[in-house]
DNA sequence: CATTTTACTTTACACCGTGTCAATTGACAC
DNA sequence: GTGTCAATTGACACGGTGTAAAGTAAAATG
């Protein structure tokens, strides 16, 4: 019955997740490598995920399921002031970023093959951005943020500040340890968005 | 005689340049395509171009002599003070960069498959760096530079504010024009990178 | 207990784009 | 008129995705 397809597809989210991890480029993860990983027959993977589209979209999710990307992301929030709030959500994010980059990886390989991976890789993009405009407002209403600097275009910098390509920039072209990419982030986060 | 070569390989070189500009994501540009379009065949292309990274490689060059890439980006570095020699710079390559995109577009979706066209791709990052680095040297030697911000870290920072994904989500993700990039770019570099 | 459903297997194949190979043609040069 | 060189045609191998069909084994259902 059905208590036996979840568990194989479980196995199949869970190989590919553990292949995303160490292999640095999703693209050399195969369907057959997956199968493989999860004890099946590659044919076995298609009767789980129609295509490979799918199933990358697939593991995205369960990867927020096993590190609770929603709690973490929301944390920030609560904190008392904007400036506050700037710095948590900075931290919260590039602090997430190293987890689940080799999926997120995968992701951005298949954009220009696939459109739905395209589509789904967009859709997260724009959760982040939301992040970024909430906590650019909280700057705002706390009269911080730099005058002439409209509210759009501070979270579209912020947004930009923060995403994948210029964090695999410092991170892996620049050197920057994971923790460097979080304080200078930050430091240019707040010159690029605070009043003097 | 090789007249005759020379003329083919620049039909070639042409044809891939115009399809290029055109079509946004370099994928879809195929090597029967760019034959198609120097009205040869196929396998003609190969007798020029061992493979589709050589080629690729090979119509960045062309693209820099036809649009003078070199005369542009030594042009900032007349500029009197550090700052206006920061601000020429970025105006000159973010002024350039819009017309050799799509080349550097197919570039970019090559280097997961072919590690040629990666290796391309870093060297020309890199002379983007070197620049960038004379740039913040230029501000150190007027004492421009914020204190605490070595000229490495500096260096860091604009090349990445200065990178082609950073540009196209400005661009293509946040709807900016080609002129608002460079204005903001160029306030955003200064409010990082020069003391208040 | 017999039957049907379900999950999976094996084998085979179509499709696409890159790159290779061999045989052939046509032009021009010496 | 023989050699050489650019290009042509047609066929094919390779790698990876996705489809299709027939078979197996076990569990669910009556």
């Amino acid at each position: 019955m059905s208590r036996e397809k979840n568990e194989t597809r479980q196995k199949i989210l869970d190989s590919t997740l553990k292949l995303l991890e160490k292999s640095s480029g999703g693209k050399e993860v195969r369907m057959s490598d997956i199968a493989k990983g999860a004890g099946i027959s590659r044919q076995a993977v298609y009767l789980h995920f129609p295509t490979r589209a799918d199933l990358l979209i697939a593991v995205t999710y369960r990867l927020d399921e096993i590190y609770g990307a929603a709690d973490r992301l929301i944390k920030p929030a609560n904190a008392e002031t904007g400036i506050l709030r700037l710095d948590a959500y900075i931290e919260a994010w590039l602090g997430y970023l190293p987890l689940i980059y080799g999926v997120v990886k995968a992701m951005m390989d298949m954009r220009d093959d696939d459109e739905a991976a395209n589509e789904a890789y967009n859709l997260r993009m724009q959760h982040i951005r939301a992040a970024c405009e909430t906590t650019v407002q909280a700057l705002e209403k706390d009269g911080q943020l730099k005058p002439h600097l409209s509210i759009e275009i501070a979270t579209d910098i912020l947004w930009t500040l923060l995403s994948i390509p210029v964090w695999e920039q410092y991170r892996f072209k620049c050197g920057w340890t994971a923790n460097e990419c979080i304080l200078r982030t930050t430091d240019q986060a707040r010159a690029i968005l605070l009043k003097t």
